[in-house]
DNA sequence: CTCGGTTTGTTCTCGATTGCACAAACTGCC
DNA sequence: GGCAGTTTGTGCAATCGAGAACAAACCGAG
């Protein structure tokens, strides 16, 4: 849409592959884990559960970090990635919304392990202040804007109910927060410049959902199931006309 | 029964239209609270925060449910979505993995509300047996295949620890499970006809990280911002307001 | 040094998806 | 009844992403 500067360093990496670069670090930890000090293309693609074309395509799009006829030294490799997706630096990260599923967010240790420190948890209700989740205290609200500040944070998660995400996310935009997560079953909306990424539990349920009616219709349509395993056994007597 | 119906126009839907089409039901749902009962193609969008084109192209595959110069009746249009992905019906659902997720998804109230039910909350350590979430008693993890064949269960929700999440996924296949929600940071492999999706929280996280990380790169470079909020090329998925 | 075996990086092709643009169809007014 | 205004449904072009195929590059043996 917008021209870039004509000294772009940056190369533009396809959405499609920077979802996926997250997933192949994982992959490449794994291996770690296991004493591993070369992969193939072949071997990190399985580990990450991708074509192993789709995998070499993905990481040239970042240079050419493998030896032909080798494959690709794996610490090597993690700390490239690492370092393209951001992840050699840590991450401030504030949750807004210490329901049960901002506590459980607090409580997930991935994020820390990733390069995101949760510098503060808030929330509107006055009875969670002094509270304490994952050994960070809660703290009100309104004091978003001069956290943000202090700790020069970039990236929000939203886990308020849907009605009040509009007004938190508004709050995090005005503080400074230019990348949001939120998790309320809510459409946002952001001035441009600002990222807003969309994780809906429903959501996926009811794309699984609708698989799963296919699947059914399927069989009572008479087409025996593709796969061998039998496993389906669903009782499509909801059918209404 | 015959594959010639008038109703089952829906043979090839795109992937990216059924991810989309819980979104539209939730936005006719708003624009339904607020006893709105027709609404144009382009209010829809907004609401949805898409494209008002493809909107129209998406509902299109489920055939043609409004009405030229006018636009579509909501409540009418709500029916059909929700009957093509399957809401007219009530899906039990299991969950596997109590721990601070398991139990935050378990009192998450959109379930319910959208045709869900969840039968059955499971985990494998015995401190957890007995306690009730959600007015739900936690059961023995070895209990699986007896609750799904009696409640005809085709949907599991995975948010156990990554370690367990491979042999807990192969239980649910094993008793008859075909669609699979996992929360835990795993690739799992499962034969075909079983359905998986995937969210991965810290990934999410990190795909922000990467964008954001290219705004501050691009400020570096030169390029000035319009305040906080400067806009940068990216084109995000959030919306514009 | 040369050669066979292996693996990457890239090119090519094809299908999926997006957004525009416009004819078709409907409502309300005169 | 006819007309002006509005909105849907869809053909079309352009872009993006996936996967196959292959030449270039590397290692180790002889």
């Amino acid at each position: 849409m917008t021209a870039r500067s004509t000294t772009d360093s940056a190369r533009d990496i396809p959405e499609a592959t920077v979802a996926r670069l997250p997933v192949y670090l994982r992959a490449l930890l794994s291996l770690a884990d296991r004493n591993i000090a070369v992969c193939s293309s072949e071997e990190l693609a399985a580990a990450a559960g991708v074509n192993s074309a789709k995998l070499r395509k993905d990481l040239s799009y970042l240079g050419s970090y493998g030896t032909r006829g080798v494959g690709y030294d794996v610490d090597y490799l993690r700390y490239q990635i690492s370092r393209e997706i951001g992840g050699t630096q840590e991450w401030p990260v504030v949750i807004v919304g210490i329901g049960n599923l901002g506590q459980a967010l607090a409580n997930f240790s991935g994020f820390r392990s990733r390069g995101f420190r949760i510098v503060a948890l808030l929330d509107a209700d006055r009875r969670l202040e002094g509270k304490e989740v994952a050994g960070i205290p809660v703290r009100p609200f309104r004091e978003l804007a001069d956290i943000v500040t202090e700790h020069q944070v970039a990236i929000g998660v939203i886990s308020v109910p849907a009605p009040a995400a509009q007004d938190v996310a508004d709050a995090m935009v005005q503080a400074g927060i230019s990348s949001i997560l939120n998790f309320a079953p809510t459409v946002l909306s952001v001035p441009p410049g600002v990222d807003v990424r969309k994780v809906d539990l429903s959501i996926e349920l009811q794309i699984l959902a609708y698989h799963e009616s296919r699947k059914a219709q399927t069989e009572a349509d008479g087409v025996p199931s593709l796969d061998g395993t039998g496993a389906v056994a669903i009782d499509p007597d909801g059918v209404t006309a």
